[in-house]
DNA sequence: GCCGTTTTCGGCCCGACTGTTTTCAGTCG
């Protein structure tokens, strides 16, 4: 997917026509295509050859014709034309924390400054302390903004975010005047990767819970300290933002540190189109706060259903709660089972009985076995020998009726190089659930690797395509594949698409899971679990799938057993 | 440059904090 270089070159023309100056409206016009544009999941290839670009929030004719040229061509001539007029490698400057265009055109009209180099050594030789406006302490920011650029500020995974938001949240509970604390941001919307963490707290004695914020054990620099608003930095580098909200003005603060910026700028639209005005503080009709403490009202009083914070995107749903037309959200209860799991059979750590007692504990009606098979040799996958007694040893254990719970005999299979899979016909047609996916040749180019998964899907014994686009949340890109064609294929032969829930993969992400199931294709929801902690990571796939407008209905692994296997019929 | 049930023109979210300033500009979220 080229979403995230289009949405590169357009922040980087957004920044050009900011340090210009003079159109600071259409900067931001462009600021507002960046985003939408990096978070709208669907594959913008596709988007663009249905000529559909304009369908996305903030993007009109003009900018479509340049994301068009990008596609076509690799390069915007606009944006050509900007960086021989402001030679200056904007992106890498404005990446360092306290530097904005304002910052950027100062130090290369008066110092020449053009890239992170060159601001460097400025910064170290004392020239930047005499420019106006700025002085010491700004130059020392720079210097040390430089510093954790380069140790690797960046975003962090949702699962790893969670374990040091519950300790803060803990610590911060643990303070007595404490009524109230939400932890709100991309963190509360459930994104994949968060940059920081936003805590909203109610409490009385602002002044002392801000002191013990701010001297928590781990805290290696204090970034901000004010009345209400303090911002730390932990040492893995992540920034922890504290806010103090008042009881009356608590669920204002909510919806206003939840997001998401162009959610909120949508909100705030409608607010002003009614006379009223909106702020983390609250809903005011002049100088009337008419709603604040909580969140619904707000909504309410503005039209509209409460939403979810999974879907606060600006993706369409202030339209759907203006309509009553908010999809239901499917969550973790609604799940009857797991389609994905592995054993010490090929590379899981634990045991069948011990994987099976474990989901067992969670209620599930079935479970699904699902070793590697024999390509996979670094997983030790099984060989059709292997795999037949798999089978007999799963026959038995359903005869012998330990767990209430189904168990259903599965294989992850291998997608060969030719799109074949590694296990004969006769031996797939005994399983009970089919699983195929790409181990290998990750690099094949689009064409190709298109063609290996149709090919695959073809085969009358296949149920489901395993984590689809390959991703490794930031660490390996989707591999090149057209997704449209895969649905297509799928649609036609009946084949699911996995949510992988594993926290690094989230795979297939919510943008293609809304266009998946627009075509009617079903999802199944799996942890791919190699271990039995890792049976919990259904969570995470549940939050990926309602930020995929996902129902209960669209997923497989949420049917009774009887219904799965109606469904799962060719 | 984008957008629309007050609009196809005239608007465009809004407040906290910092540093460099004697009242505000820049950055951030």
């Amino acid at each position: 997917m080229k979403n995230r270089q289009v949405s590169q070159a357009l922040k980087e023309l957004a920044l050009l026509i900011q340090i210009e100056g003079t159109e600071e409206y259409k900067a931001r016009a462009y600021f507002r295509a960046v985003r939408s544009v990096g978070s709208y999941g669907e594959d913008i290839e596709a988007v663009a050859r249905h000529g559909e670009l304009t369908n996305i929030p903030g993007v009109g004719k003009a900018i479509a014709e340049k994301i068009e040229a990008f596609l076509a061509s690799g390069s915007i001539p606009l944006l050509d034309e900007l960086r021989k007029k402001v030679p200056v490698k904007v992106m890498e400057l404005e990446a360092i924390p306290g530097v904005g265009p304002k910052t950027i055109k100062l130090i290369y009209e008066k110092l020449g400054v053009t890239d992170l180099v060159s601001l460097e050594k400025a910064a170290q030789d004392g020239l930047l302390e005499d420019l106006p406006g700025m002085g010491t302490k700004t130059q020392l920011q720079i210097i040390e903004g430089i510093e954790l650029l380069k140790a690797g500020l960046g975003r962090t995974l949702l699962a790893d975010a969670m374990e040091i938001a519950e300790s803060l949240r803990k610590r911060i509970e643990a303070h007595p005047t404490v009524n109230q604390i939400v932890i709100t941001g991309s963190f509360r919307r459930r994104r994949e990767t968060v940059r920081d963490i936003d805590i909203l707290v109610d409490a009385p004695d602002a002044v002392s819970v801000m002191e013990a914020f701010t001297n928590f054990e781990g805290v290696i620099e204090i970034i901000g300290k004010g009345d209400t608003k303090s911002s730390i930095r932990l040492e893995n580098l992540m920034q922890v933002d504290l806010r103090i909200i008042p009881t009356e003005s608590f669920g204002a603060g909510m919806q206003y540190f939840t997001g998401s910026v162009d959610h909120n700028v949508h909100l705030r639209g409608i607010a002003r189109q009614k006379g009223l005005k909106l702020n983390e503080y609250g809903l005011y009709k002049d100088e009337t706060k008419i709603a604040g403490e909580n969140e619904e009202q707000i909504y309410e009083k503005l039209g509209l259903k409460w939403i979810f914070p999974e879907l606060r995107e600006d993706r369409g749903e202030i339209e759907a709660a203006q309509n009553g037309t908010l999809p239901n959200l499917i969550s973790l209860d609604d799940i009857k089972g797991d389609l994905h799991s592995h054993t010490d059979q090929s590379d899981g750590t634990n045991t069948i009985e011990e994987m099976l007692g474990a989901a067992a504990e969670k209620g599930y009606e079935y479970f699904c076995v699902s070793d590697h098979t024999q390509s996979l040799t670094i997983a030790n996958g099984m060989d059709e020998t292997r795999l037949l007694r798999r089978i007999d040893e799963i026959d038995d254990l359903n005869a012998a009726g330990r767990w209430k719970m189904k168990i259903l005999k599965g294989a992850e299979v291998d997608i060969l190089a030719d799109g074949d899979l590694d296990i004969r016909d006769d031996v797939l047609s005994q399983l009970d659930f089919v699983t195929v996916s790409i181990h290998s040749r990750m690099k094949d180019d689009k064409k190709k690797m298109t063609g290996r998964v149709c090919h695959a899907l073809e085969n009358k014994y296949v149920h489901l395509l395993g984590h689809p686009t390959g991703r490794l949340l930031l660490k390996r890109p989707e591999f090149e594949i057209d997704l449209e064609a895969v649905f297509e294929t799928a649609k036609k032969n009946n084949v699911a698409m996995e949510l992988n829930a594993h926290p690094k993969r989230l795979d297939l992400n919510s943008g293609n899971l809304r266009a998946a199931t627009r075509l009617g294709i079903k999802i199944s929801i799996n942890t791919d679990a190699h271990r039995i902690a890792e049976l919990d990571n259904m969570q995470f796939g549940i939050y990926e799938a309602r930020r995929g407008w996902l129902e209960k209905f669209h997923v497989l692994n949420t049917y009774s057993l009887k219904d799965l296997q109606r469904l799962l019929k060719k």
